[in-house]
DNA sequence: CAGCATCCATACCGGTCGGTATGGCACATG
DNA sequence: CATGTGCCATACCGACCGGTATGGATGCTG
């Protein structure tokens, strides 16, 4: 089932221009379900967006349900673990890290941003309840973010950074519900302010550790 | 248009046959959204568990999106003003009710409230950046609520029980994030011990007030 | 060169969606 | 009694959905 290793050498079609459109429909798909949620992803507006056809789709992914997985495994996974577990990985000083990379990604989110919202809290408030399959997969990346910062806590708290009496735990737990709940009022009101001010409740908390 | 005043007394089936299917399809449709959303909210399934018809819902709302409007103008607001805004309009130590409320509310909920989240967040989630009629209503609920808060703050500010040097603007934002951030991490783990230690967190969050 | 697998385009299908048109029943009115 | 209106049931509609069947183009394999 799996391609043969030399396919490597000899096929670059085979291994480019398929991989290369099964990344598009990747992206497309993500965008759309950013932006409708995932039950109300169009399939015909995936396509729209790329030019490939629902052939092409279908010869990638076995339905919309496998295509909702990948872009999870892929895409909502792969920024997560770009922008907050790989900069805390070996932070010295994680409350530091933690309050730049808040600031970092406040400044930098466009009003779009703001009003489509987190794309994993998105599809975890939406398919949680309904699909084993996305909460398993969603479920297990908030749980990799929640213990890449407690035990960046934890060592910060060896080295002095962070005050010895925290409960790694508890504030892995309420930074990312924190985090996610000022996304999600910034996301209602549509408002900047909103965000900004709520993220300064944020670098307060972790100031007061 | 409106019903003619003496109907109230010459006419009962008029006013309460009329407004009572009305209320049971605005619960069954509660039900229905608070379960798959807006967007998939099957208008046969509410009226499945309702038994009306049709011709009877389409009577009483012009369209969907109208009973979405009606399912968030009398019920979900009606929900926080019993649960949030009337305990907190008079109340004498904000700090204190608060905490009460969101033990006792974290106490009642089940299984099954917890995977199903938090109504204004779902729908606000879901809605804001889709349509405007959904997001002035629920940013309205949201408004009520923290100022309502932040009043009830100020109050207590005045009179001791809370310190001098709060913000209530940020603590009613805040509080407010944390709580929806929280149901929203319980909902995707489906684990009741994440709200539970993370409402702690919360409880820990006033008592530094 | 023959054969085969990969990759994709097109046409089509059953099912469900929200919404409408129509008619009938109960009852208040003049 | 005749008429009008609020309330609701039934049948039906076009649109769109996710999914499939089929065929063709390309390029590697033996």
């Amino acid at each position: 089932m799996d391609k043969k290793w030399w396919h490597l050498f000899s096929c670059q079609a085979c291994v480019t221009r398929g991989d290369e459109t099964r990344q598009q429909i990747l992206e497309s798909a993500f965008e759309e379900i950013h932006r409708r949620g995932f039950q109300a992803a169009s399939i015909q507006n995936i396509l729209k967006h790329t030019g490939v056809t629902k052939g092409a789709l279908y010869h990638h992914f076995p339905g919309k349900l496998d295509l909702g997985y990948a872009v999870v495994d892929e895409i909502v996974r792969a920024y997560i673990d770009s922008v907050w577990l790989q900069p805390l990985a070996q932070a010295r000083d994680p409350l530091a890290t933690m309050k730049d990379l808040l600031r970092q990604s406040g400044e930098q989110m466009t009003s779009e941003d703001i009003s489509l919202g987190c794309p994993l809290n998105n599809l975890a408030q939406e398919m949680s309840p309904i699909d084993a399959g996305f909460r398993e997969r969603l479920e297990a990346i908030y749980r990799d973010w929640r213990s890449t910062i407690a035990a960046a806590i934890k060592r910060g708290m060896k080295n002095g950074a962070v005050r010895p009496d925290a409960d790694p735990q508890q504030v892995s737990l309420l930074f990312i519900a924190m985090l996610e709940g000022c996304l999600s009022l910034a996301k209602s009101t549509q408002n900047p302010d909103v965000l900004y001010q709520c993220g300064g409740g944020i670098i307060g908390y972790l100031d007061s550790l």
